[in-house]
DNA sequence: CATGAATGAGGCTTCATTCAT
DNA sequence: GATGAATGAAGCCTCATTCAT
C-alpha cells in the first residue's frame, strides 16, 4: 500500500481537490457504500490509478471529508454566533444557522451521518470535538448569567440533539425547510429549557 | 424472483423466526454491510438456500427487522407509559424507559439506525408512525391541562430528538448508562419546556 | 434418484397430464432454461415435490413432451395428407397444413426447435423418423410417376427445410400466417422443383 | 453494471480479441447455457473479473459473436458469389460456399443458431440482413433474365430455408460433408426451381 | 504525475432435486 | 399419492486496489 503524499505541484493540489469534491457529490448522492471509485475518479476527471496517489483508500477519503466538514462548520458556526450579546438568543439564531448550513451543504452533512456506520472513530471525534465547543460556550454564558446553570454537557447534548434530528428530518429526509410555526414552538421549548430563573 | 412464501408449517414457521433473529444478531454486531447472507444462515443452522425461501433479500429481511423492532417497541412503551397520572412525569419516566430499551435491544436498534442508509422509506415510515403516536398523547395531556399549550408535533420532534440522540450516544456510540447528572439535568429541560405556565 | 413410476389411478394419471401441459406452456412461454419446476408445478396445482413422483428430471419432461409432439404430428400429418390423388398438390397441401400445425402448437414447435440444444439426441430422433416417412412418401409418388425421379432423401430434405424455416419464421419469431403472395411463390418454387419432366 | 468501455491501448484490444475467441470456442463446444464466465477467462487467460471490462455480461458477448459472425458471412460470401456470370450457377456454388463456412466455423455456426433462444432480437436482426442482400441479388438476376421472375423474398427464402437446414443437419447435428448424391439432388431442385422458363 | 488494464476475493442469488411427514 | 421445507452446488457479477508503462 502506497503511502499517498501530499504533492507540492499546484496541478497536484487541484487534483486533490477535485477528487474530494467529486467524493462529495458521489458520496451524498449515492451513500457511500453504492458509490465507487470509478465513478469518483470519473466526476473529477481523472483515471481511477490517479486516485490512489492522494488517498489510500475509500475510507481514508471519507475521513478527509469529514474533516473538511468538521473545518467548514466551525467557520460557519464561528460567524454565525459571533457579535452578539445575548446568549440565549444567540443559540436560538445558532441553531436557525446551522439548519440551513445543513441544508446548504447536504451532501457533506449526509456523509457525516453516515460515518457513524463506516468509521465511528471520525464520527465520534466530530461530535466530541463539537460537544466540547458549545459546553465551553454554554459555561460561559452561564458564567454570566445569561442561561440556567445546570451541566453544560447536558445543556449541550439537548442543543446538538435538537440540531441533529432536525437536520436529519430537514435536510436528509426531507429537502424542505421545517414550518415556521413548528420551529417557533421548538425554539421557545429551547428558550424556557435554558432560560434562567426569574 | 421468486416471492417468498409465508410458511404452510410450524416448522417453516421457526425457521422464518430463526432467520430473523439471527439477521438481528447478525446486522447488530457487523452492521448491515458487512453482514452476509452466509453468516445469517449459519447463525440460524440453515443453508444458504433456506434463506431465500422466507424473505427475497437482504433489504427484504432488514425490512421485517425494523417492522419487527416497531412493534416491540411500541408494546414497550404502550406498557410504560401506561398507569400513571402526571402526564409530564410520564414524559419524562417514558424516555428513560425508551433508553434502556434501546440498550436492552442494542443490536435491533443499531439495525434501525442505520436503515435510514440503507432503506430510507422504510425507516422514514417508523419514524412518521411514532411522531404520530407521540403527538397525539402530548395533545391529550395539553387538553387535560398537564403540559403547556404549543405544537404538539414540535414537542414531539423535541423528545423524539433527545431520545434519539441519547439513544445514539449511550447505546450504539458507546455502550454504557448516561451519567445521572447528566439525565437530570436534561430532564429538567423537558421539564421546563413541558411545564404549563404557572 | 427414486424412478417415476406409471401411476395406475385415474387421478395420478389426471396429475401426469396437468403436469405435461403444465410444461409445455412454461417452455414454450420461457424457453427451457428460463423455466422453472417450481412454476410448472404452479401452473399445474401440485406440490413441487409432486413433480418427481412423474419424471425423474427437467429434461425427462422435454423428452416426454417432444414425443407427445412427434404423436400429435404424425396424427396431424397422417390425416392431411390422406385422401388425395394427386401427390405434387398433395404436398404442397401437407406444408401449408403442417404450417397450420405449428402456429396451432406454438408451444409445443418452439419446444420441439429448443430441444436441439438440450437433448440432440431426442431432436434428431423426431427429424430421423420424420424423414424416413417422408422419403418413402416420396417415393412412392416416383414410382407412379407422380413427381420427379431422384434422391427421395434430398426431396424429402428440402420440403422439411422449408417447413422448418416457414415454421421457424412465421411461427416462432413472428406470430403471422406467411403473405399468400409469398406462398404462392414458395409453392411454385415447389412445384418446378418437383415435377416430373414433360 | 458498468459500461464496458473500447479500449484505449492495443494490449486492451488484444484481451478483448481472446476474450471473444474464448467464447466462441466455448459456447460453440457447451452451449451457451452450460458455458461459464470462468471457464471463458481461463480460456482466454485471464482473471474473471478482466470480461467484465469488455463485456456487460454472458448475454452481450454472445450479441458480440453473433455480430462478428455476421461480418464474417458477409464477407466470406461477397468473395464466393463474386466474379461469376451465370447466376443460377453462383447460388448453387454460393449454397456450396455457405456449407464449407458452416463447417469451418462450426462453432461460429452453432452460436448463431442457438442464439434464437437466447437472444431473439439479435438472431433475427441478423436473419433479416441476410434475407434483404440475398432478395436484392435475385431481384438483379431476375432483371438480366438469368432467373425466373417471382418473389424475390420467397426465392430467398427457399434458399436460405434450404442452407439454414443442410448447415443444421451437416455441421451441427453431425459433422459431415453431406453425400455428392444428396447435394446433386438438391441442387438440382434449386435449378429447375429459379431456372427461366424456356 | 498520470494512466488504465488487470486482478481476484467475495457475496448474492437461483433452482433442480431430495426426503421426512 | 401428495406435500413443502430444506438442501447446497454453481455461477454471475462487483469493485477496491495494484502495477507496469
Amino acid at each position: 500500500m502506497a503511502i499517498p503524499v501530499k504533492p507540492a505541484t499546484p496541478r497536484g493540489e487541484q487534483t486533490r481537490q477535485n477528487l474530494l469534491a467529486a467524493a462529495e457529490q458521489e458520496f451524498g448522492e449515492k451513500g457511500f457504500h453504492q458509490a465507487s471509485i470509478s465513478s469518483i475518479t470519473q466526476r473529477a476527471g481523472v483515471a481511477q490509478g490517479t486516485f490512489y496517489i492522494y488517498y489510500s483508500s475509500k475510507e481514508d477519503i471519507l475521513v478527509s471529508l469529514v474533516q473538511h466538514m468538521g473545518r467548514k462548520m466551525r467557520h460557519a458556526q464561528t460567524e454565525a454566533v459571533e457579535g452578539a450579546g445575548d446568549r440565549l438568543n444567540e443559540e436560538k439564531k445558532g441553531l436557525e444557522h446551522f439548519l440551513r448550513f445543513a441544508r446548504d451543504n447536504k451532501n457533506l452533512y449526509r456523509v457525516l451521518m453516515e460515518c457513524q456506520f463506516v468509521d465511528e472513530h471520525t464520527h465520534r471525534k466530530y461530535y466530541e470535538n463539537l460537544a466540547d465547543v458549545y459546553a465551553a460556550r454554554l459555561q460561559k454564558a452561564q458564567d454570566s448569567g445569561q442561561i440556567r446553570k445546570a451541566n453544560p454537557y447536558a445543556q449541550a447534548l439537548v442543543l446538538m440533539a435538537i440540531g441533529h434530528f432536525l437536520g436529519l428530518r430537514y435536510s436528509i429526509w426531507e429537502d424542505a425547510e421545517p414550518p415556521r410555526e413548528l420551529m417557533d414552538s421548538v425554539l421557545e421549548f429551547i428558550e424556557r429549557g435554558l432560560a434562567p430563573d426569574r
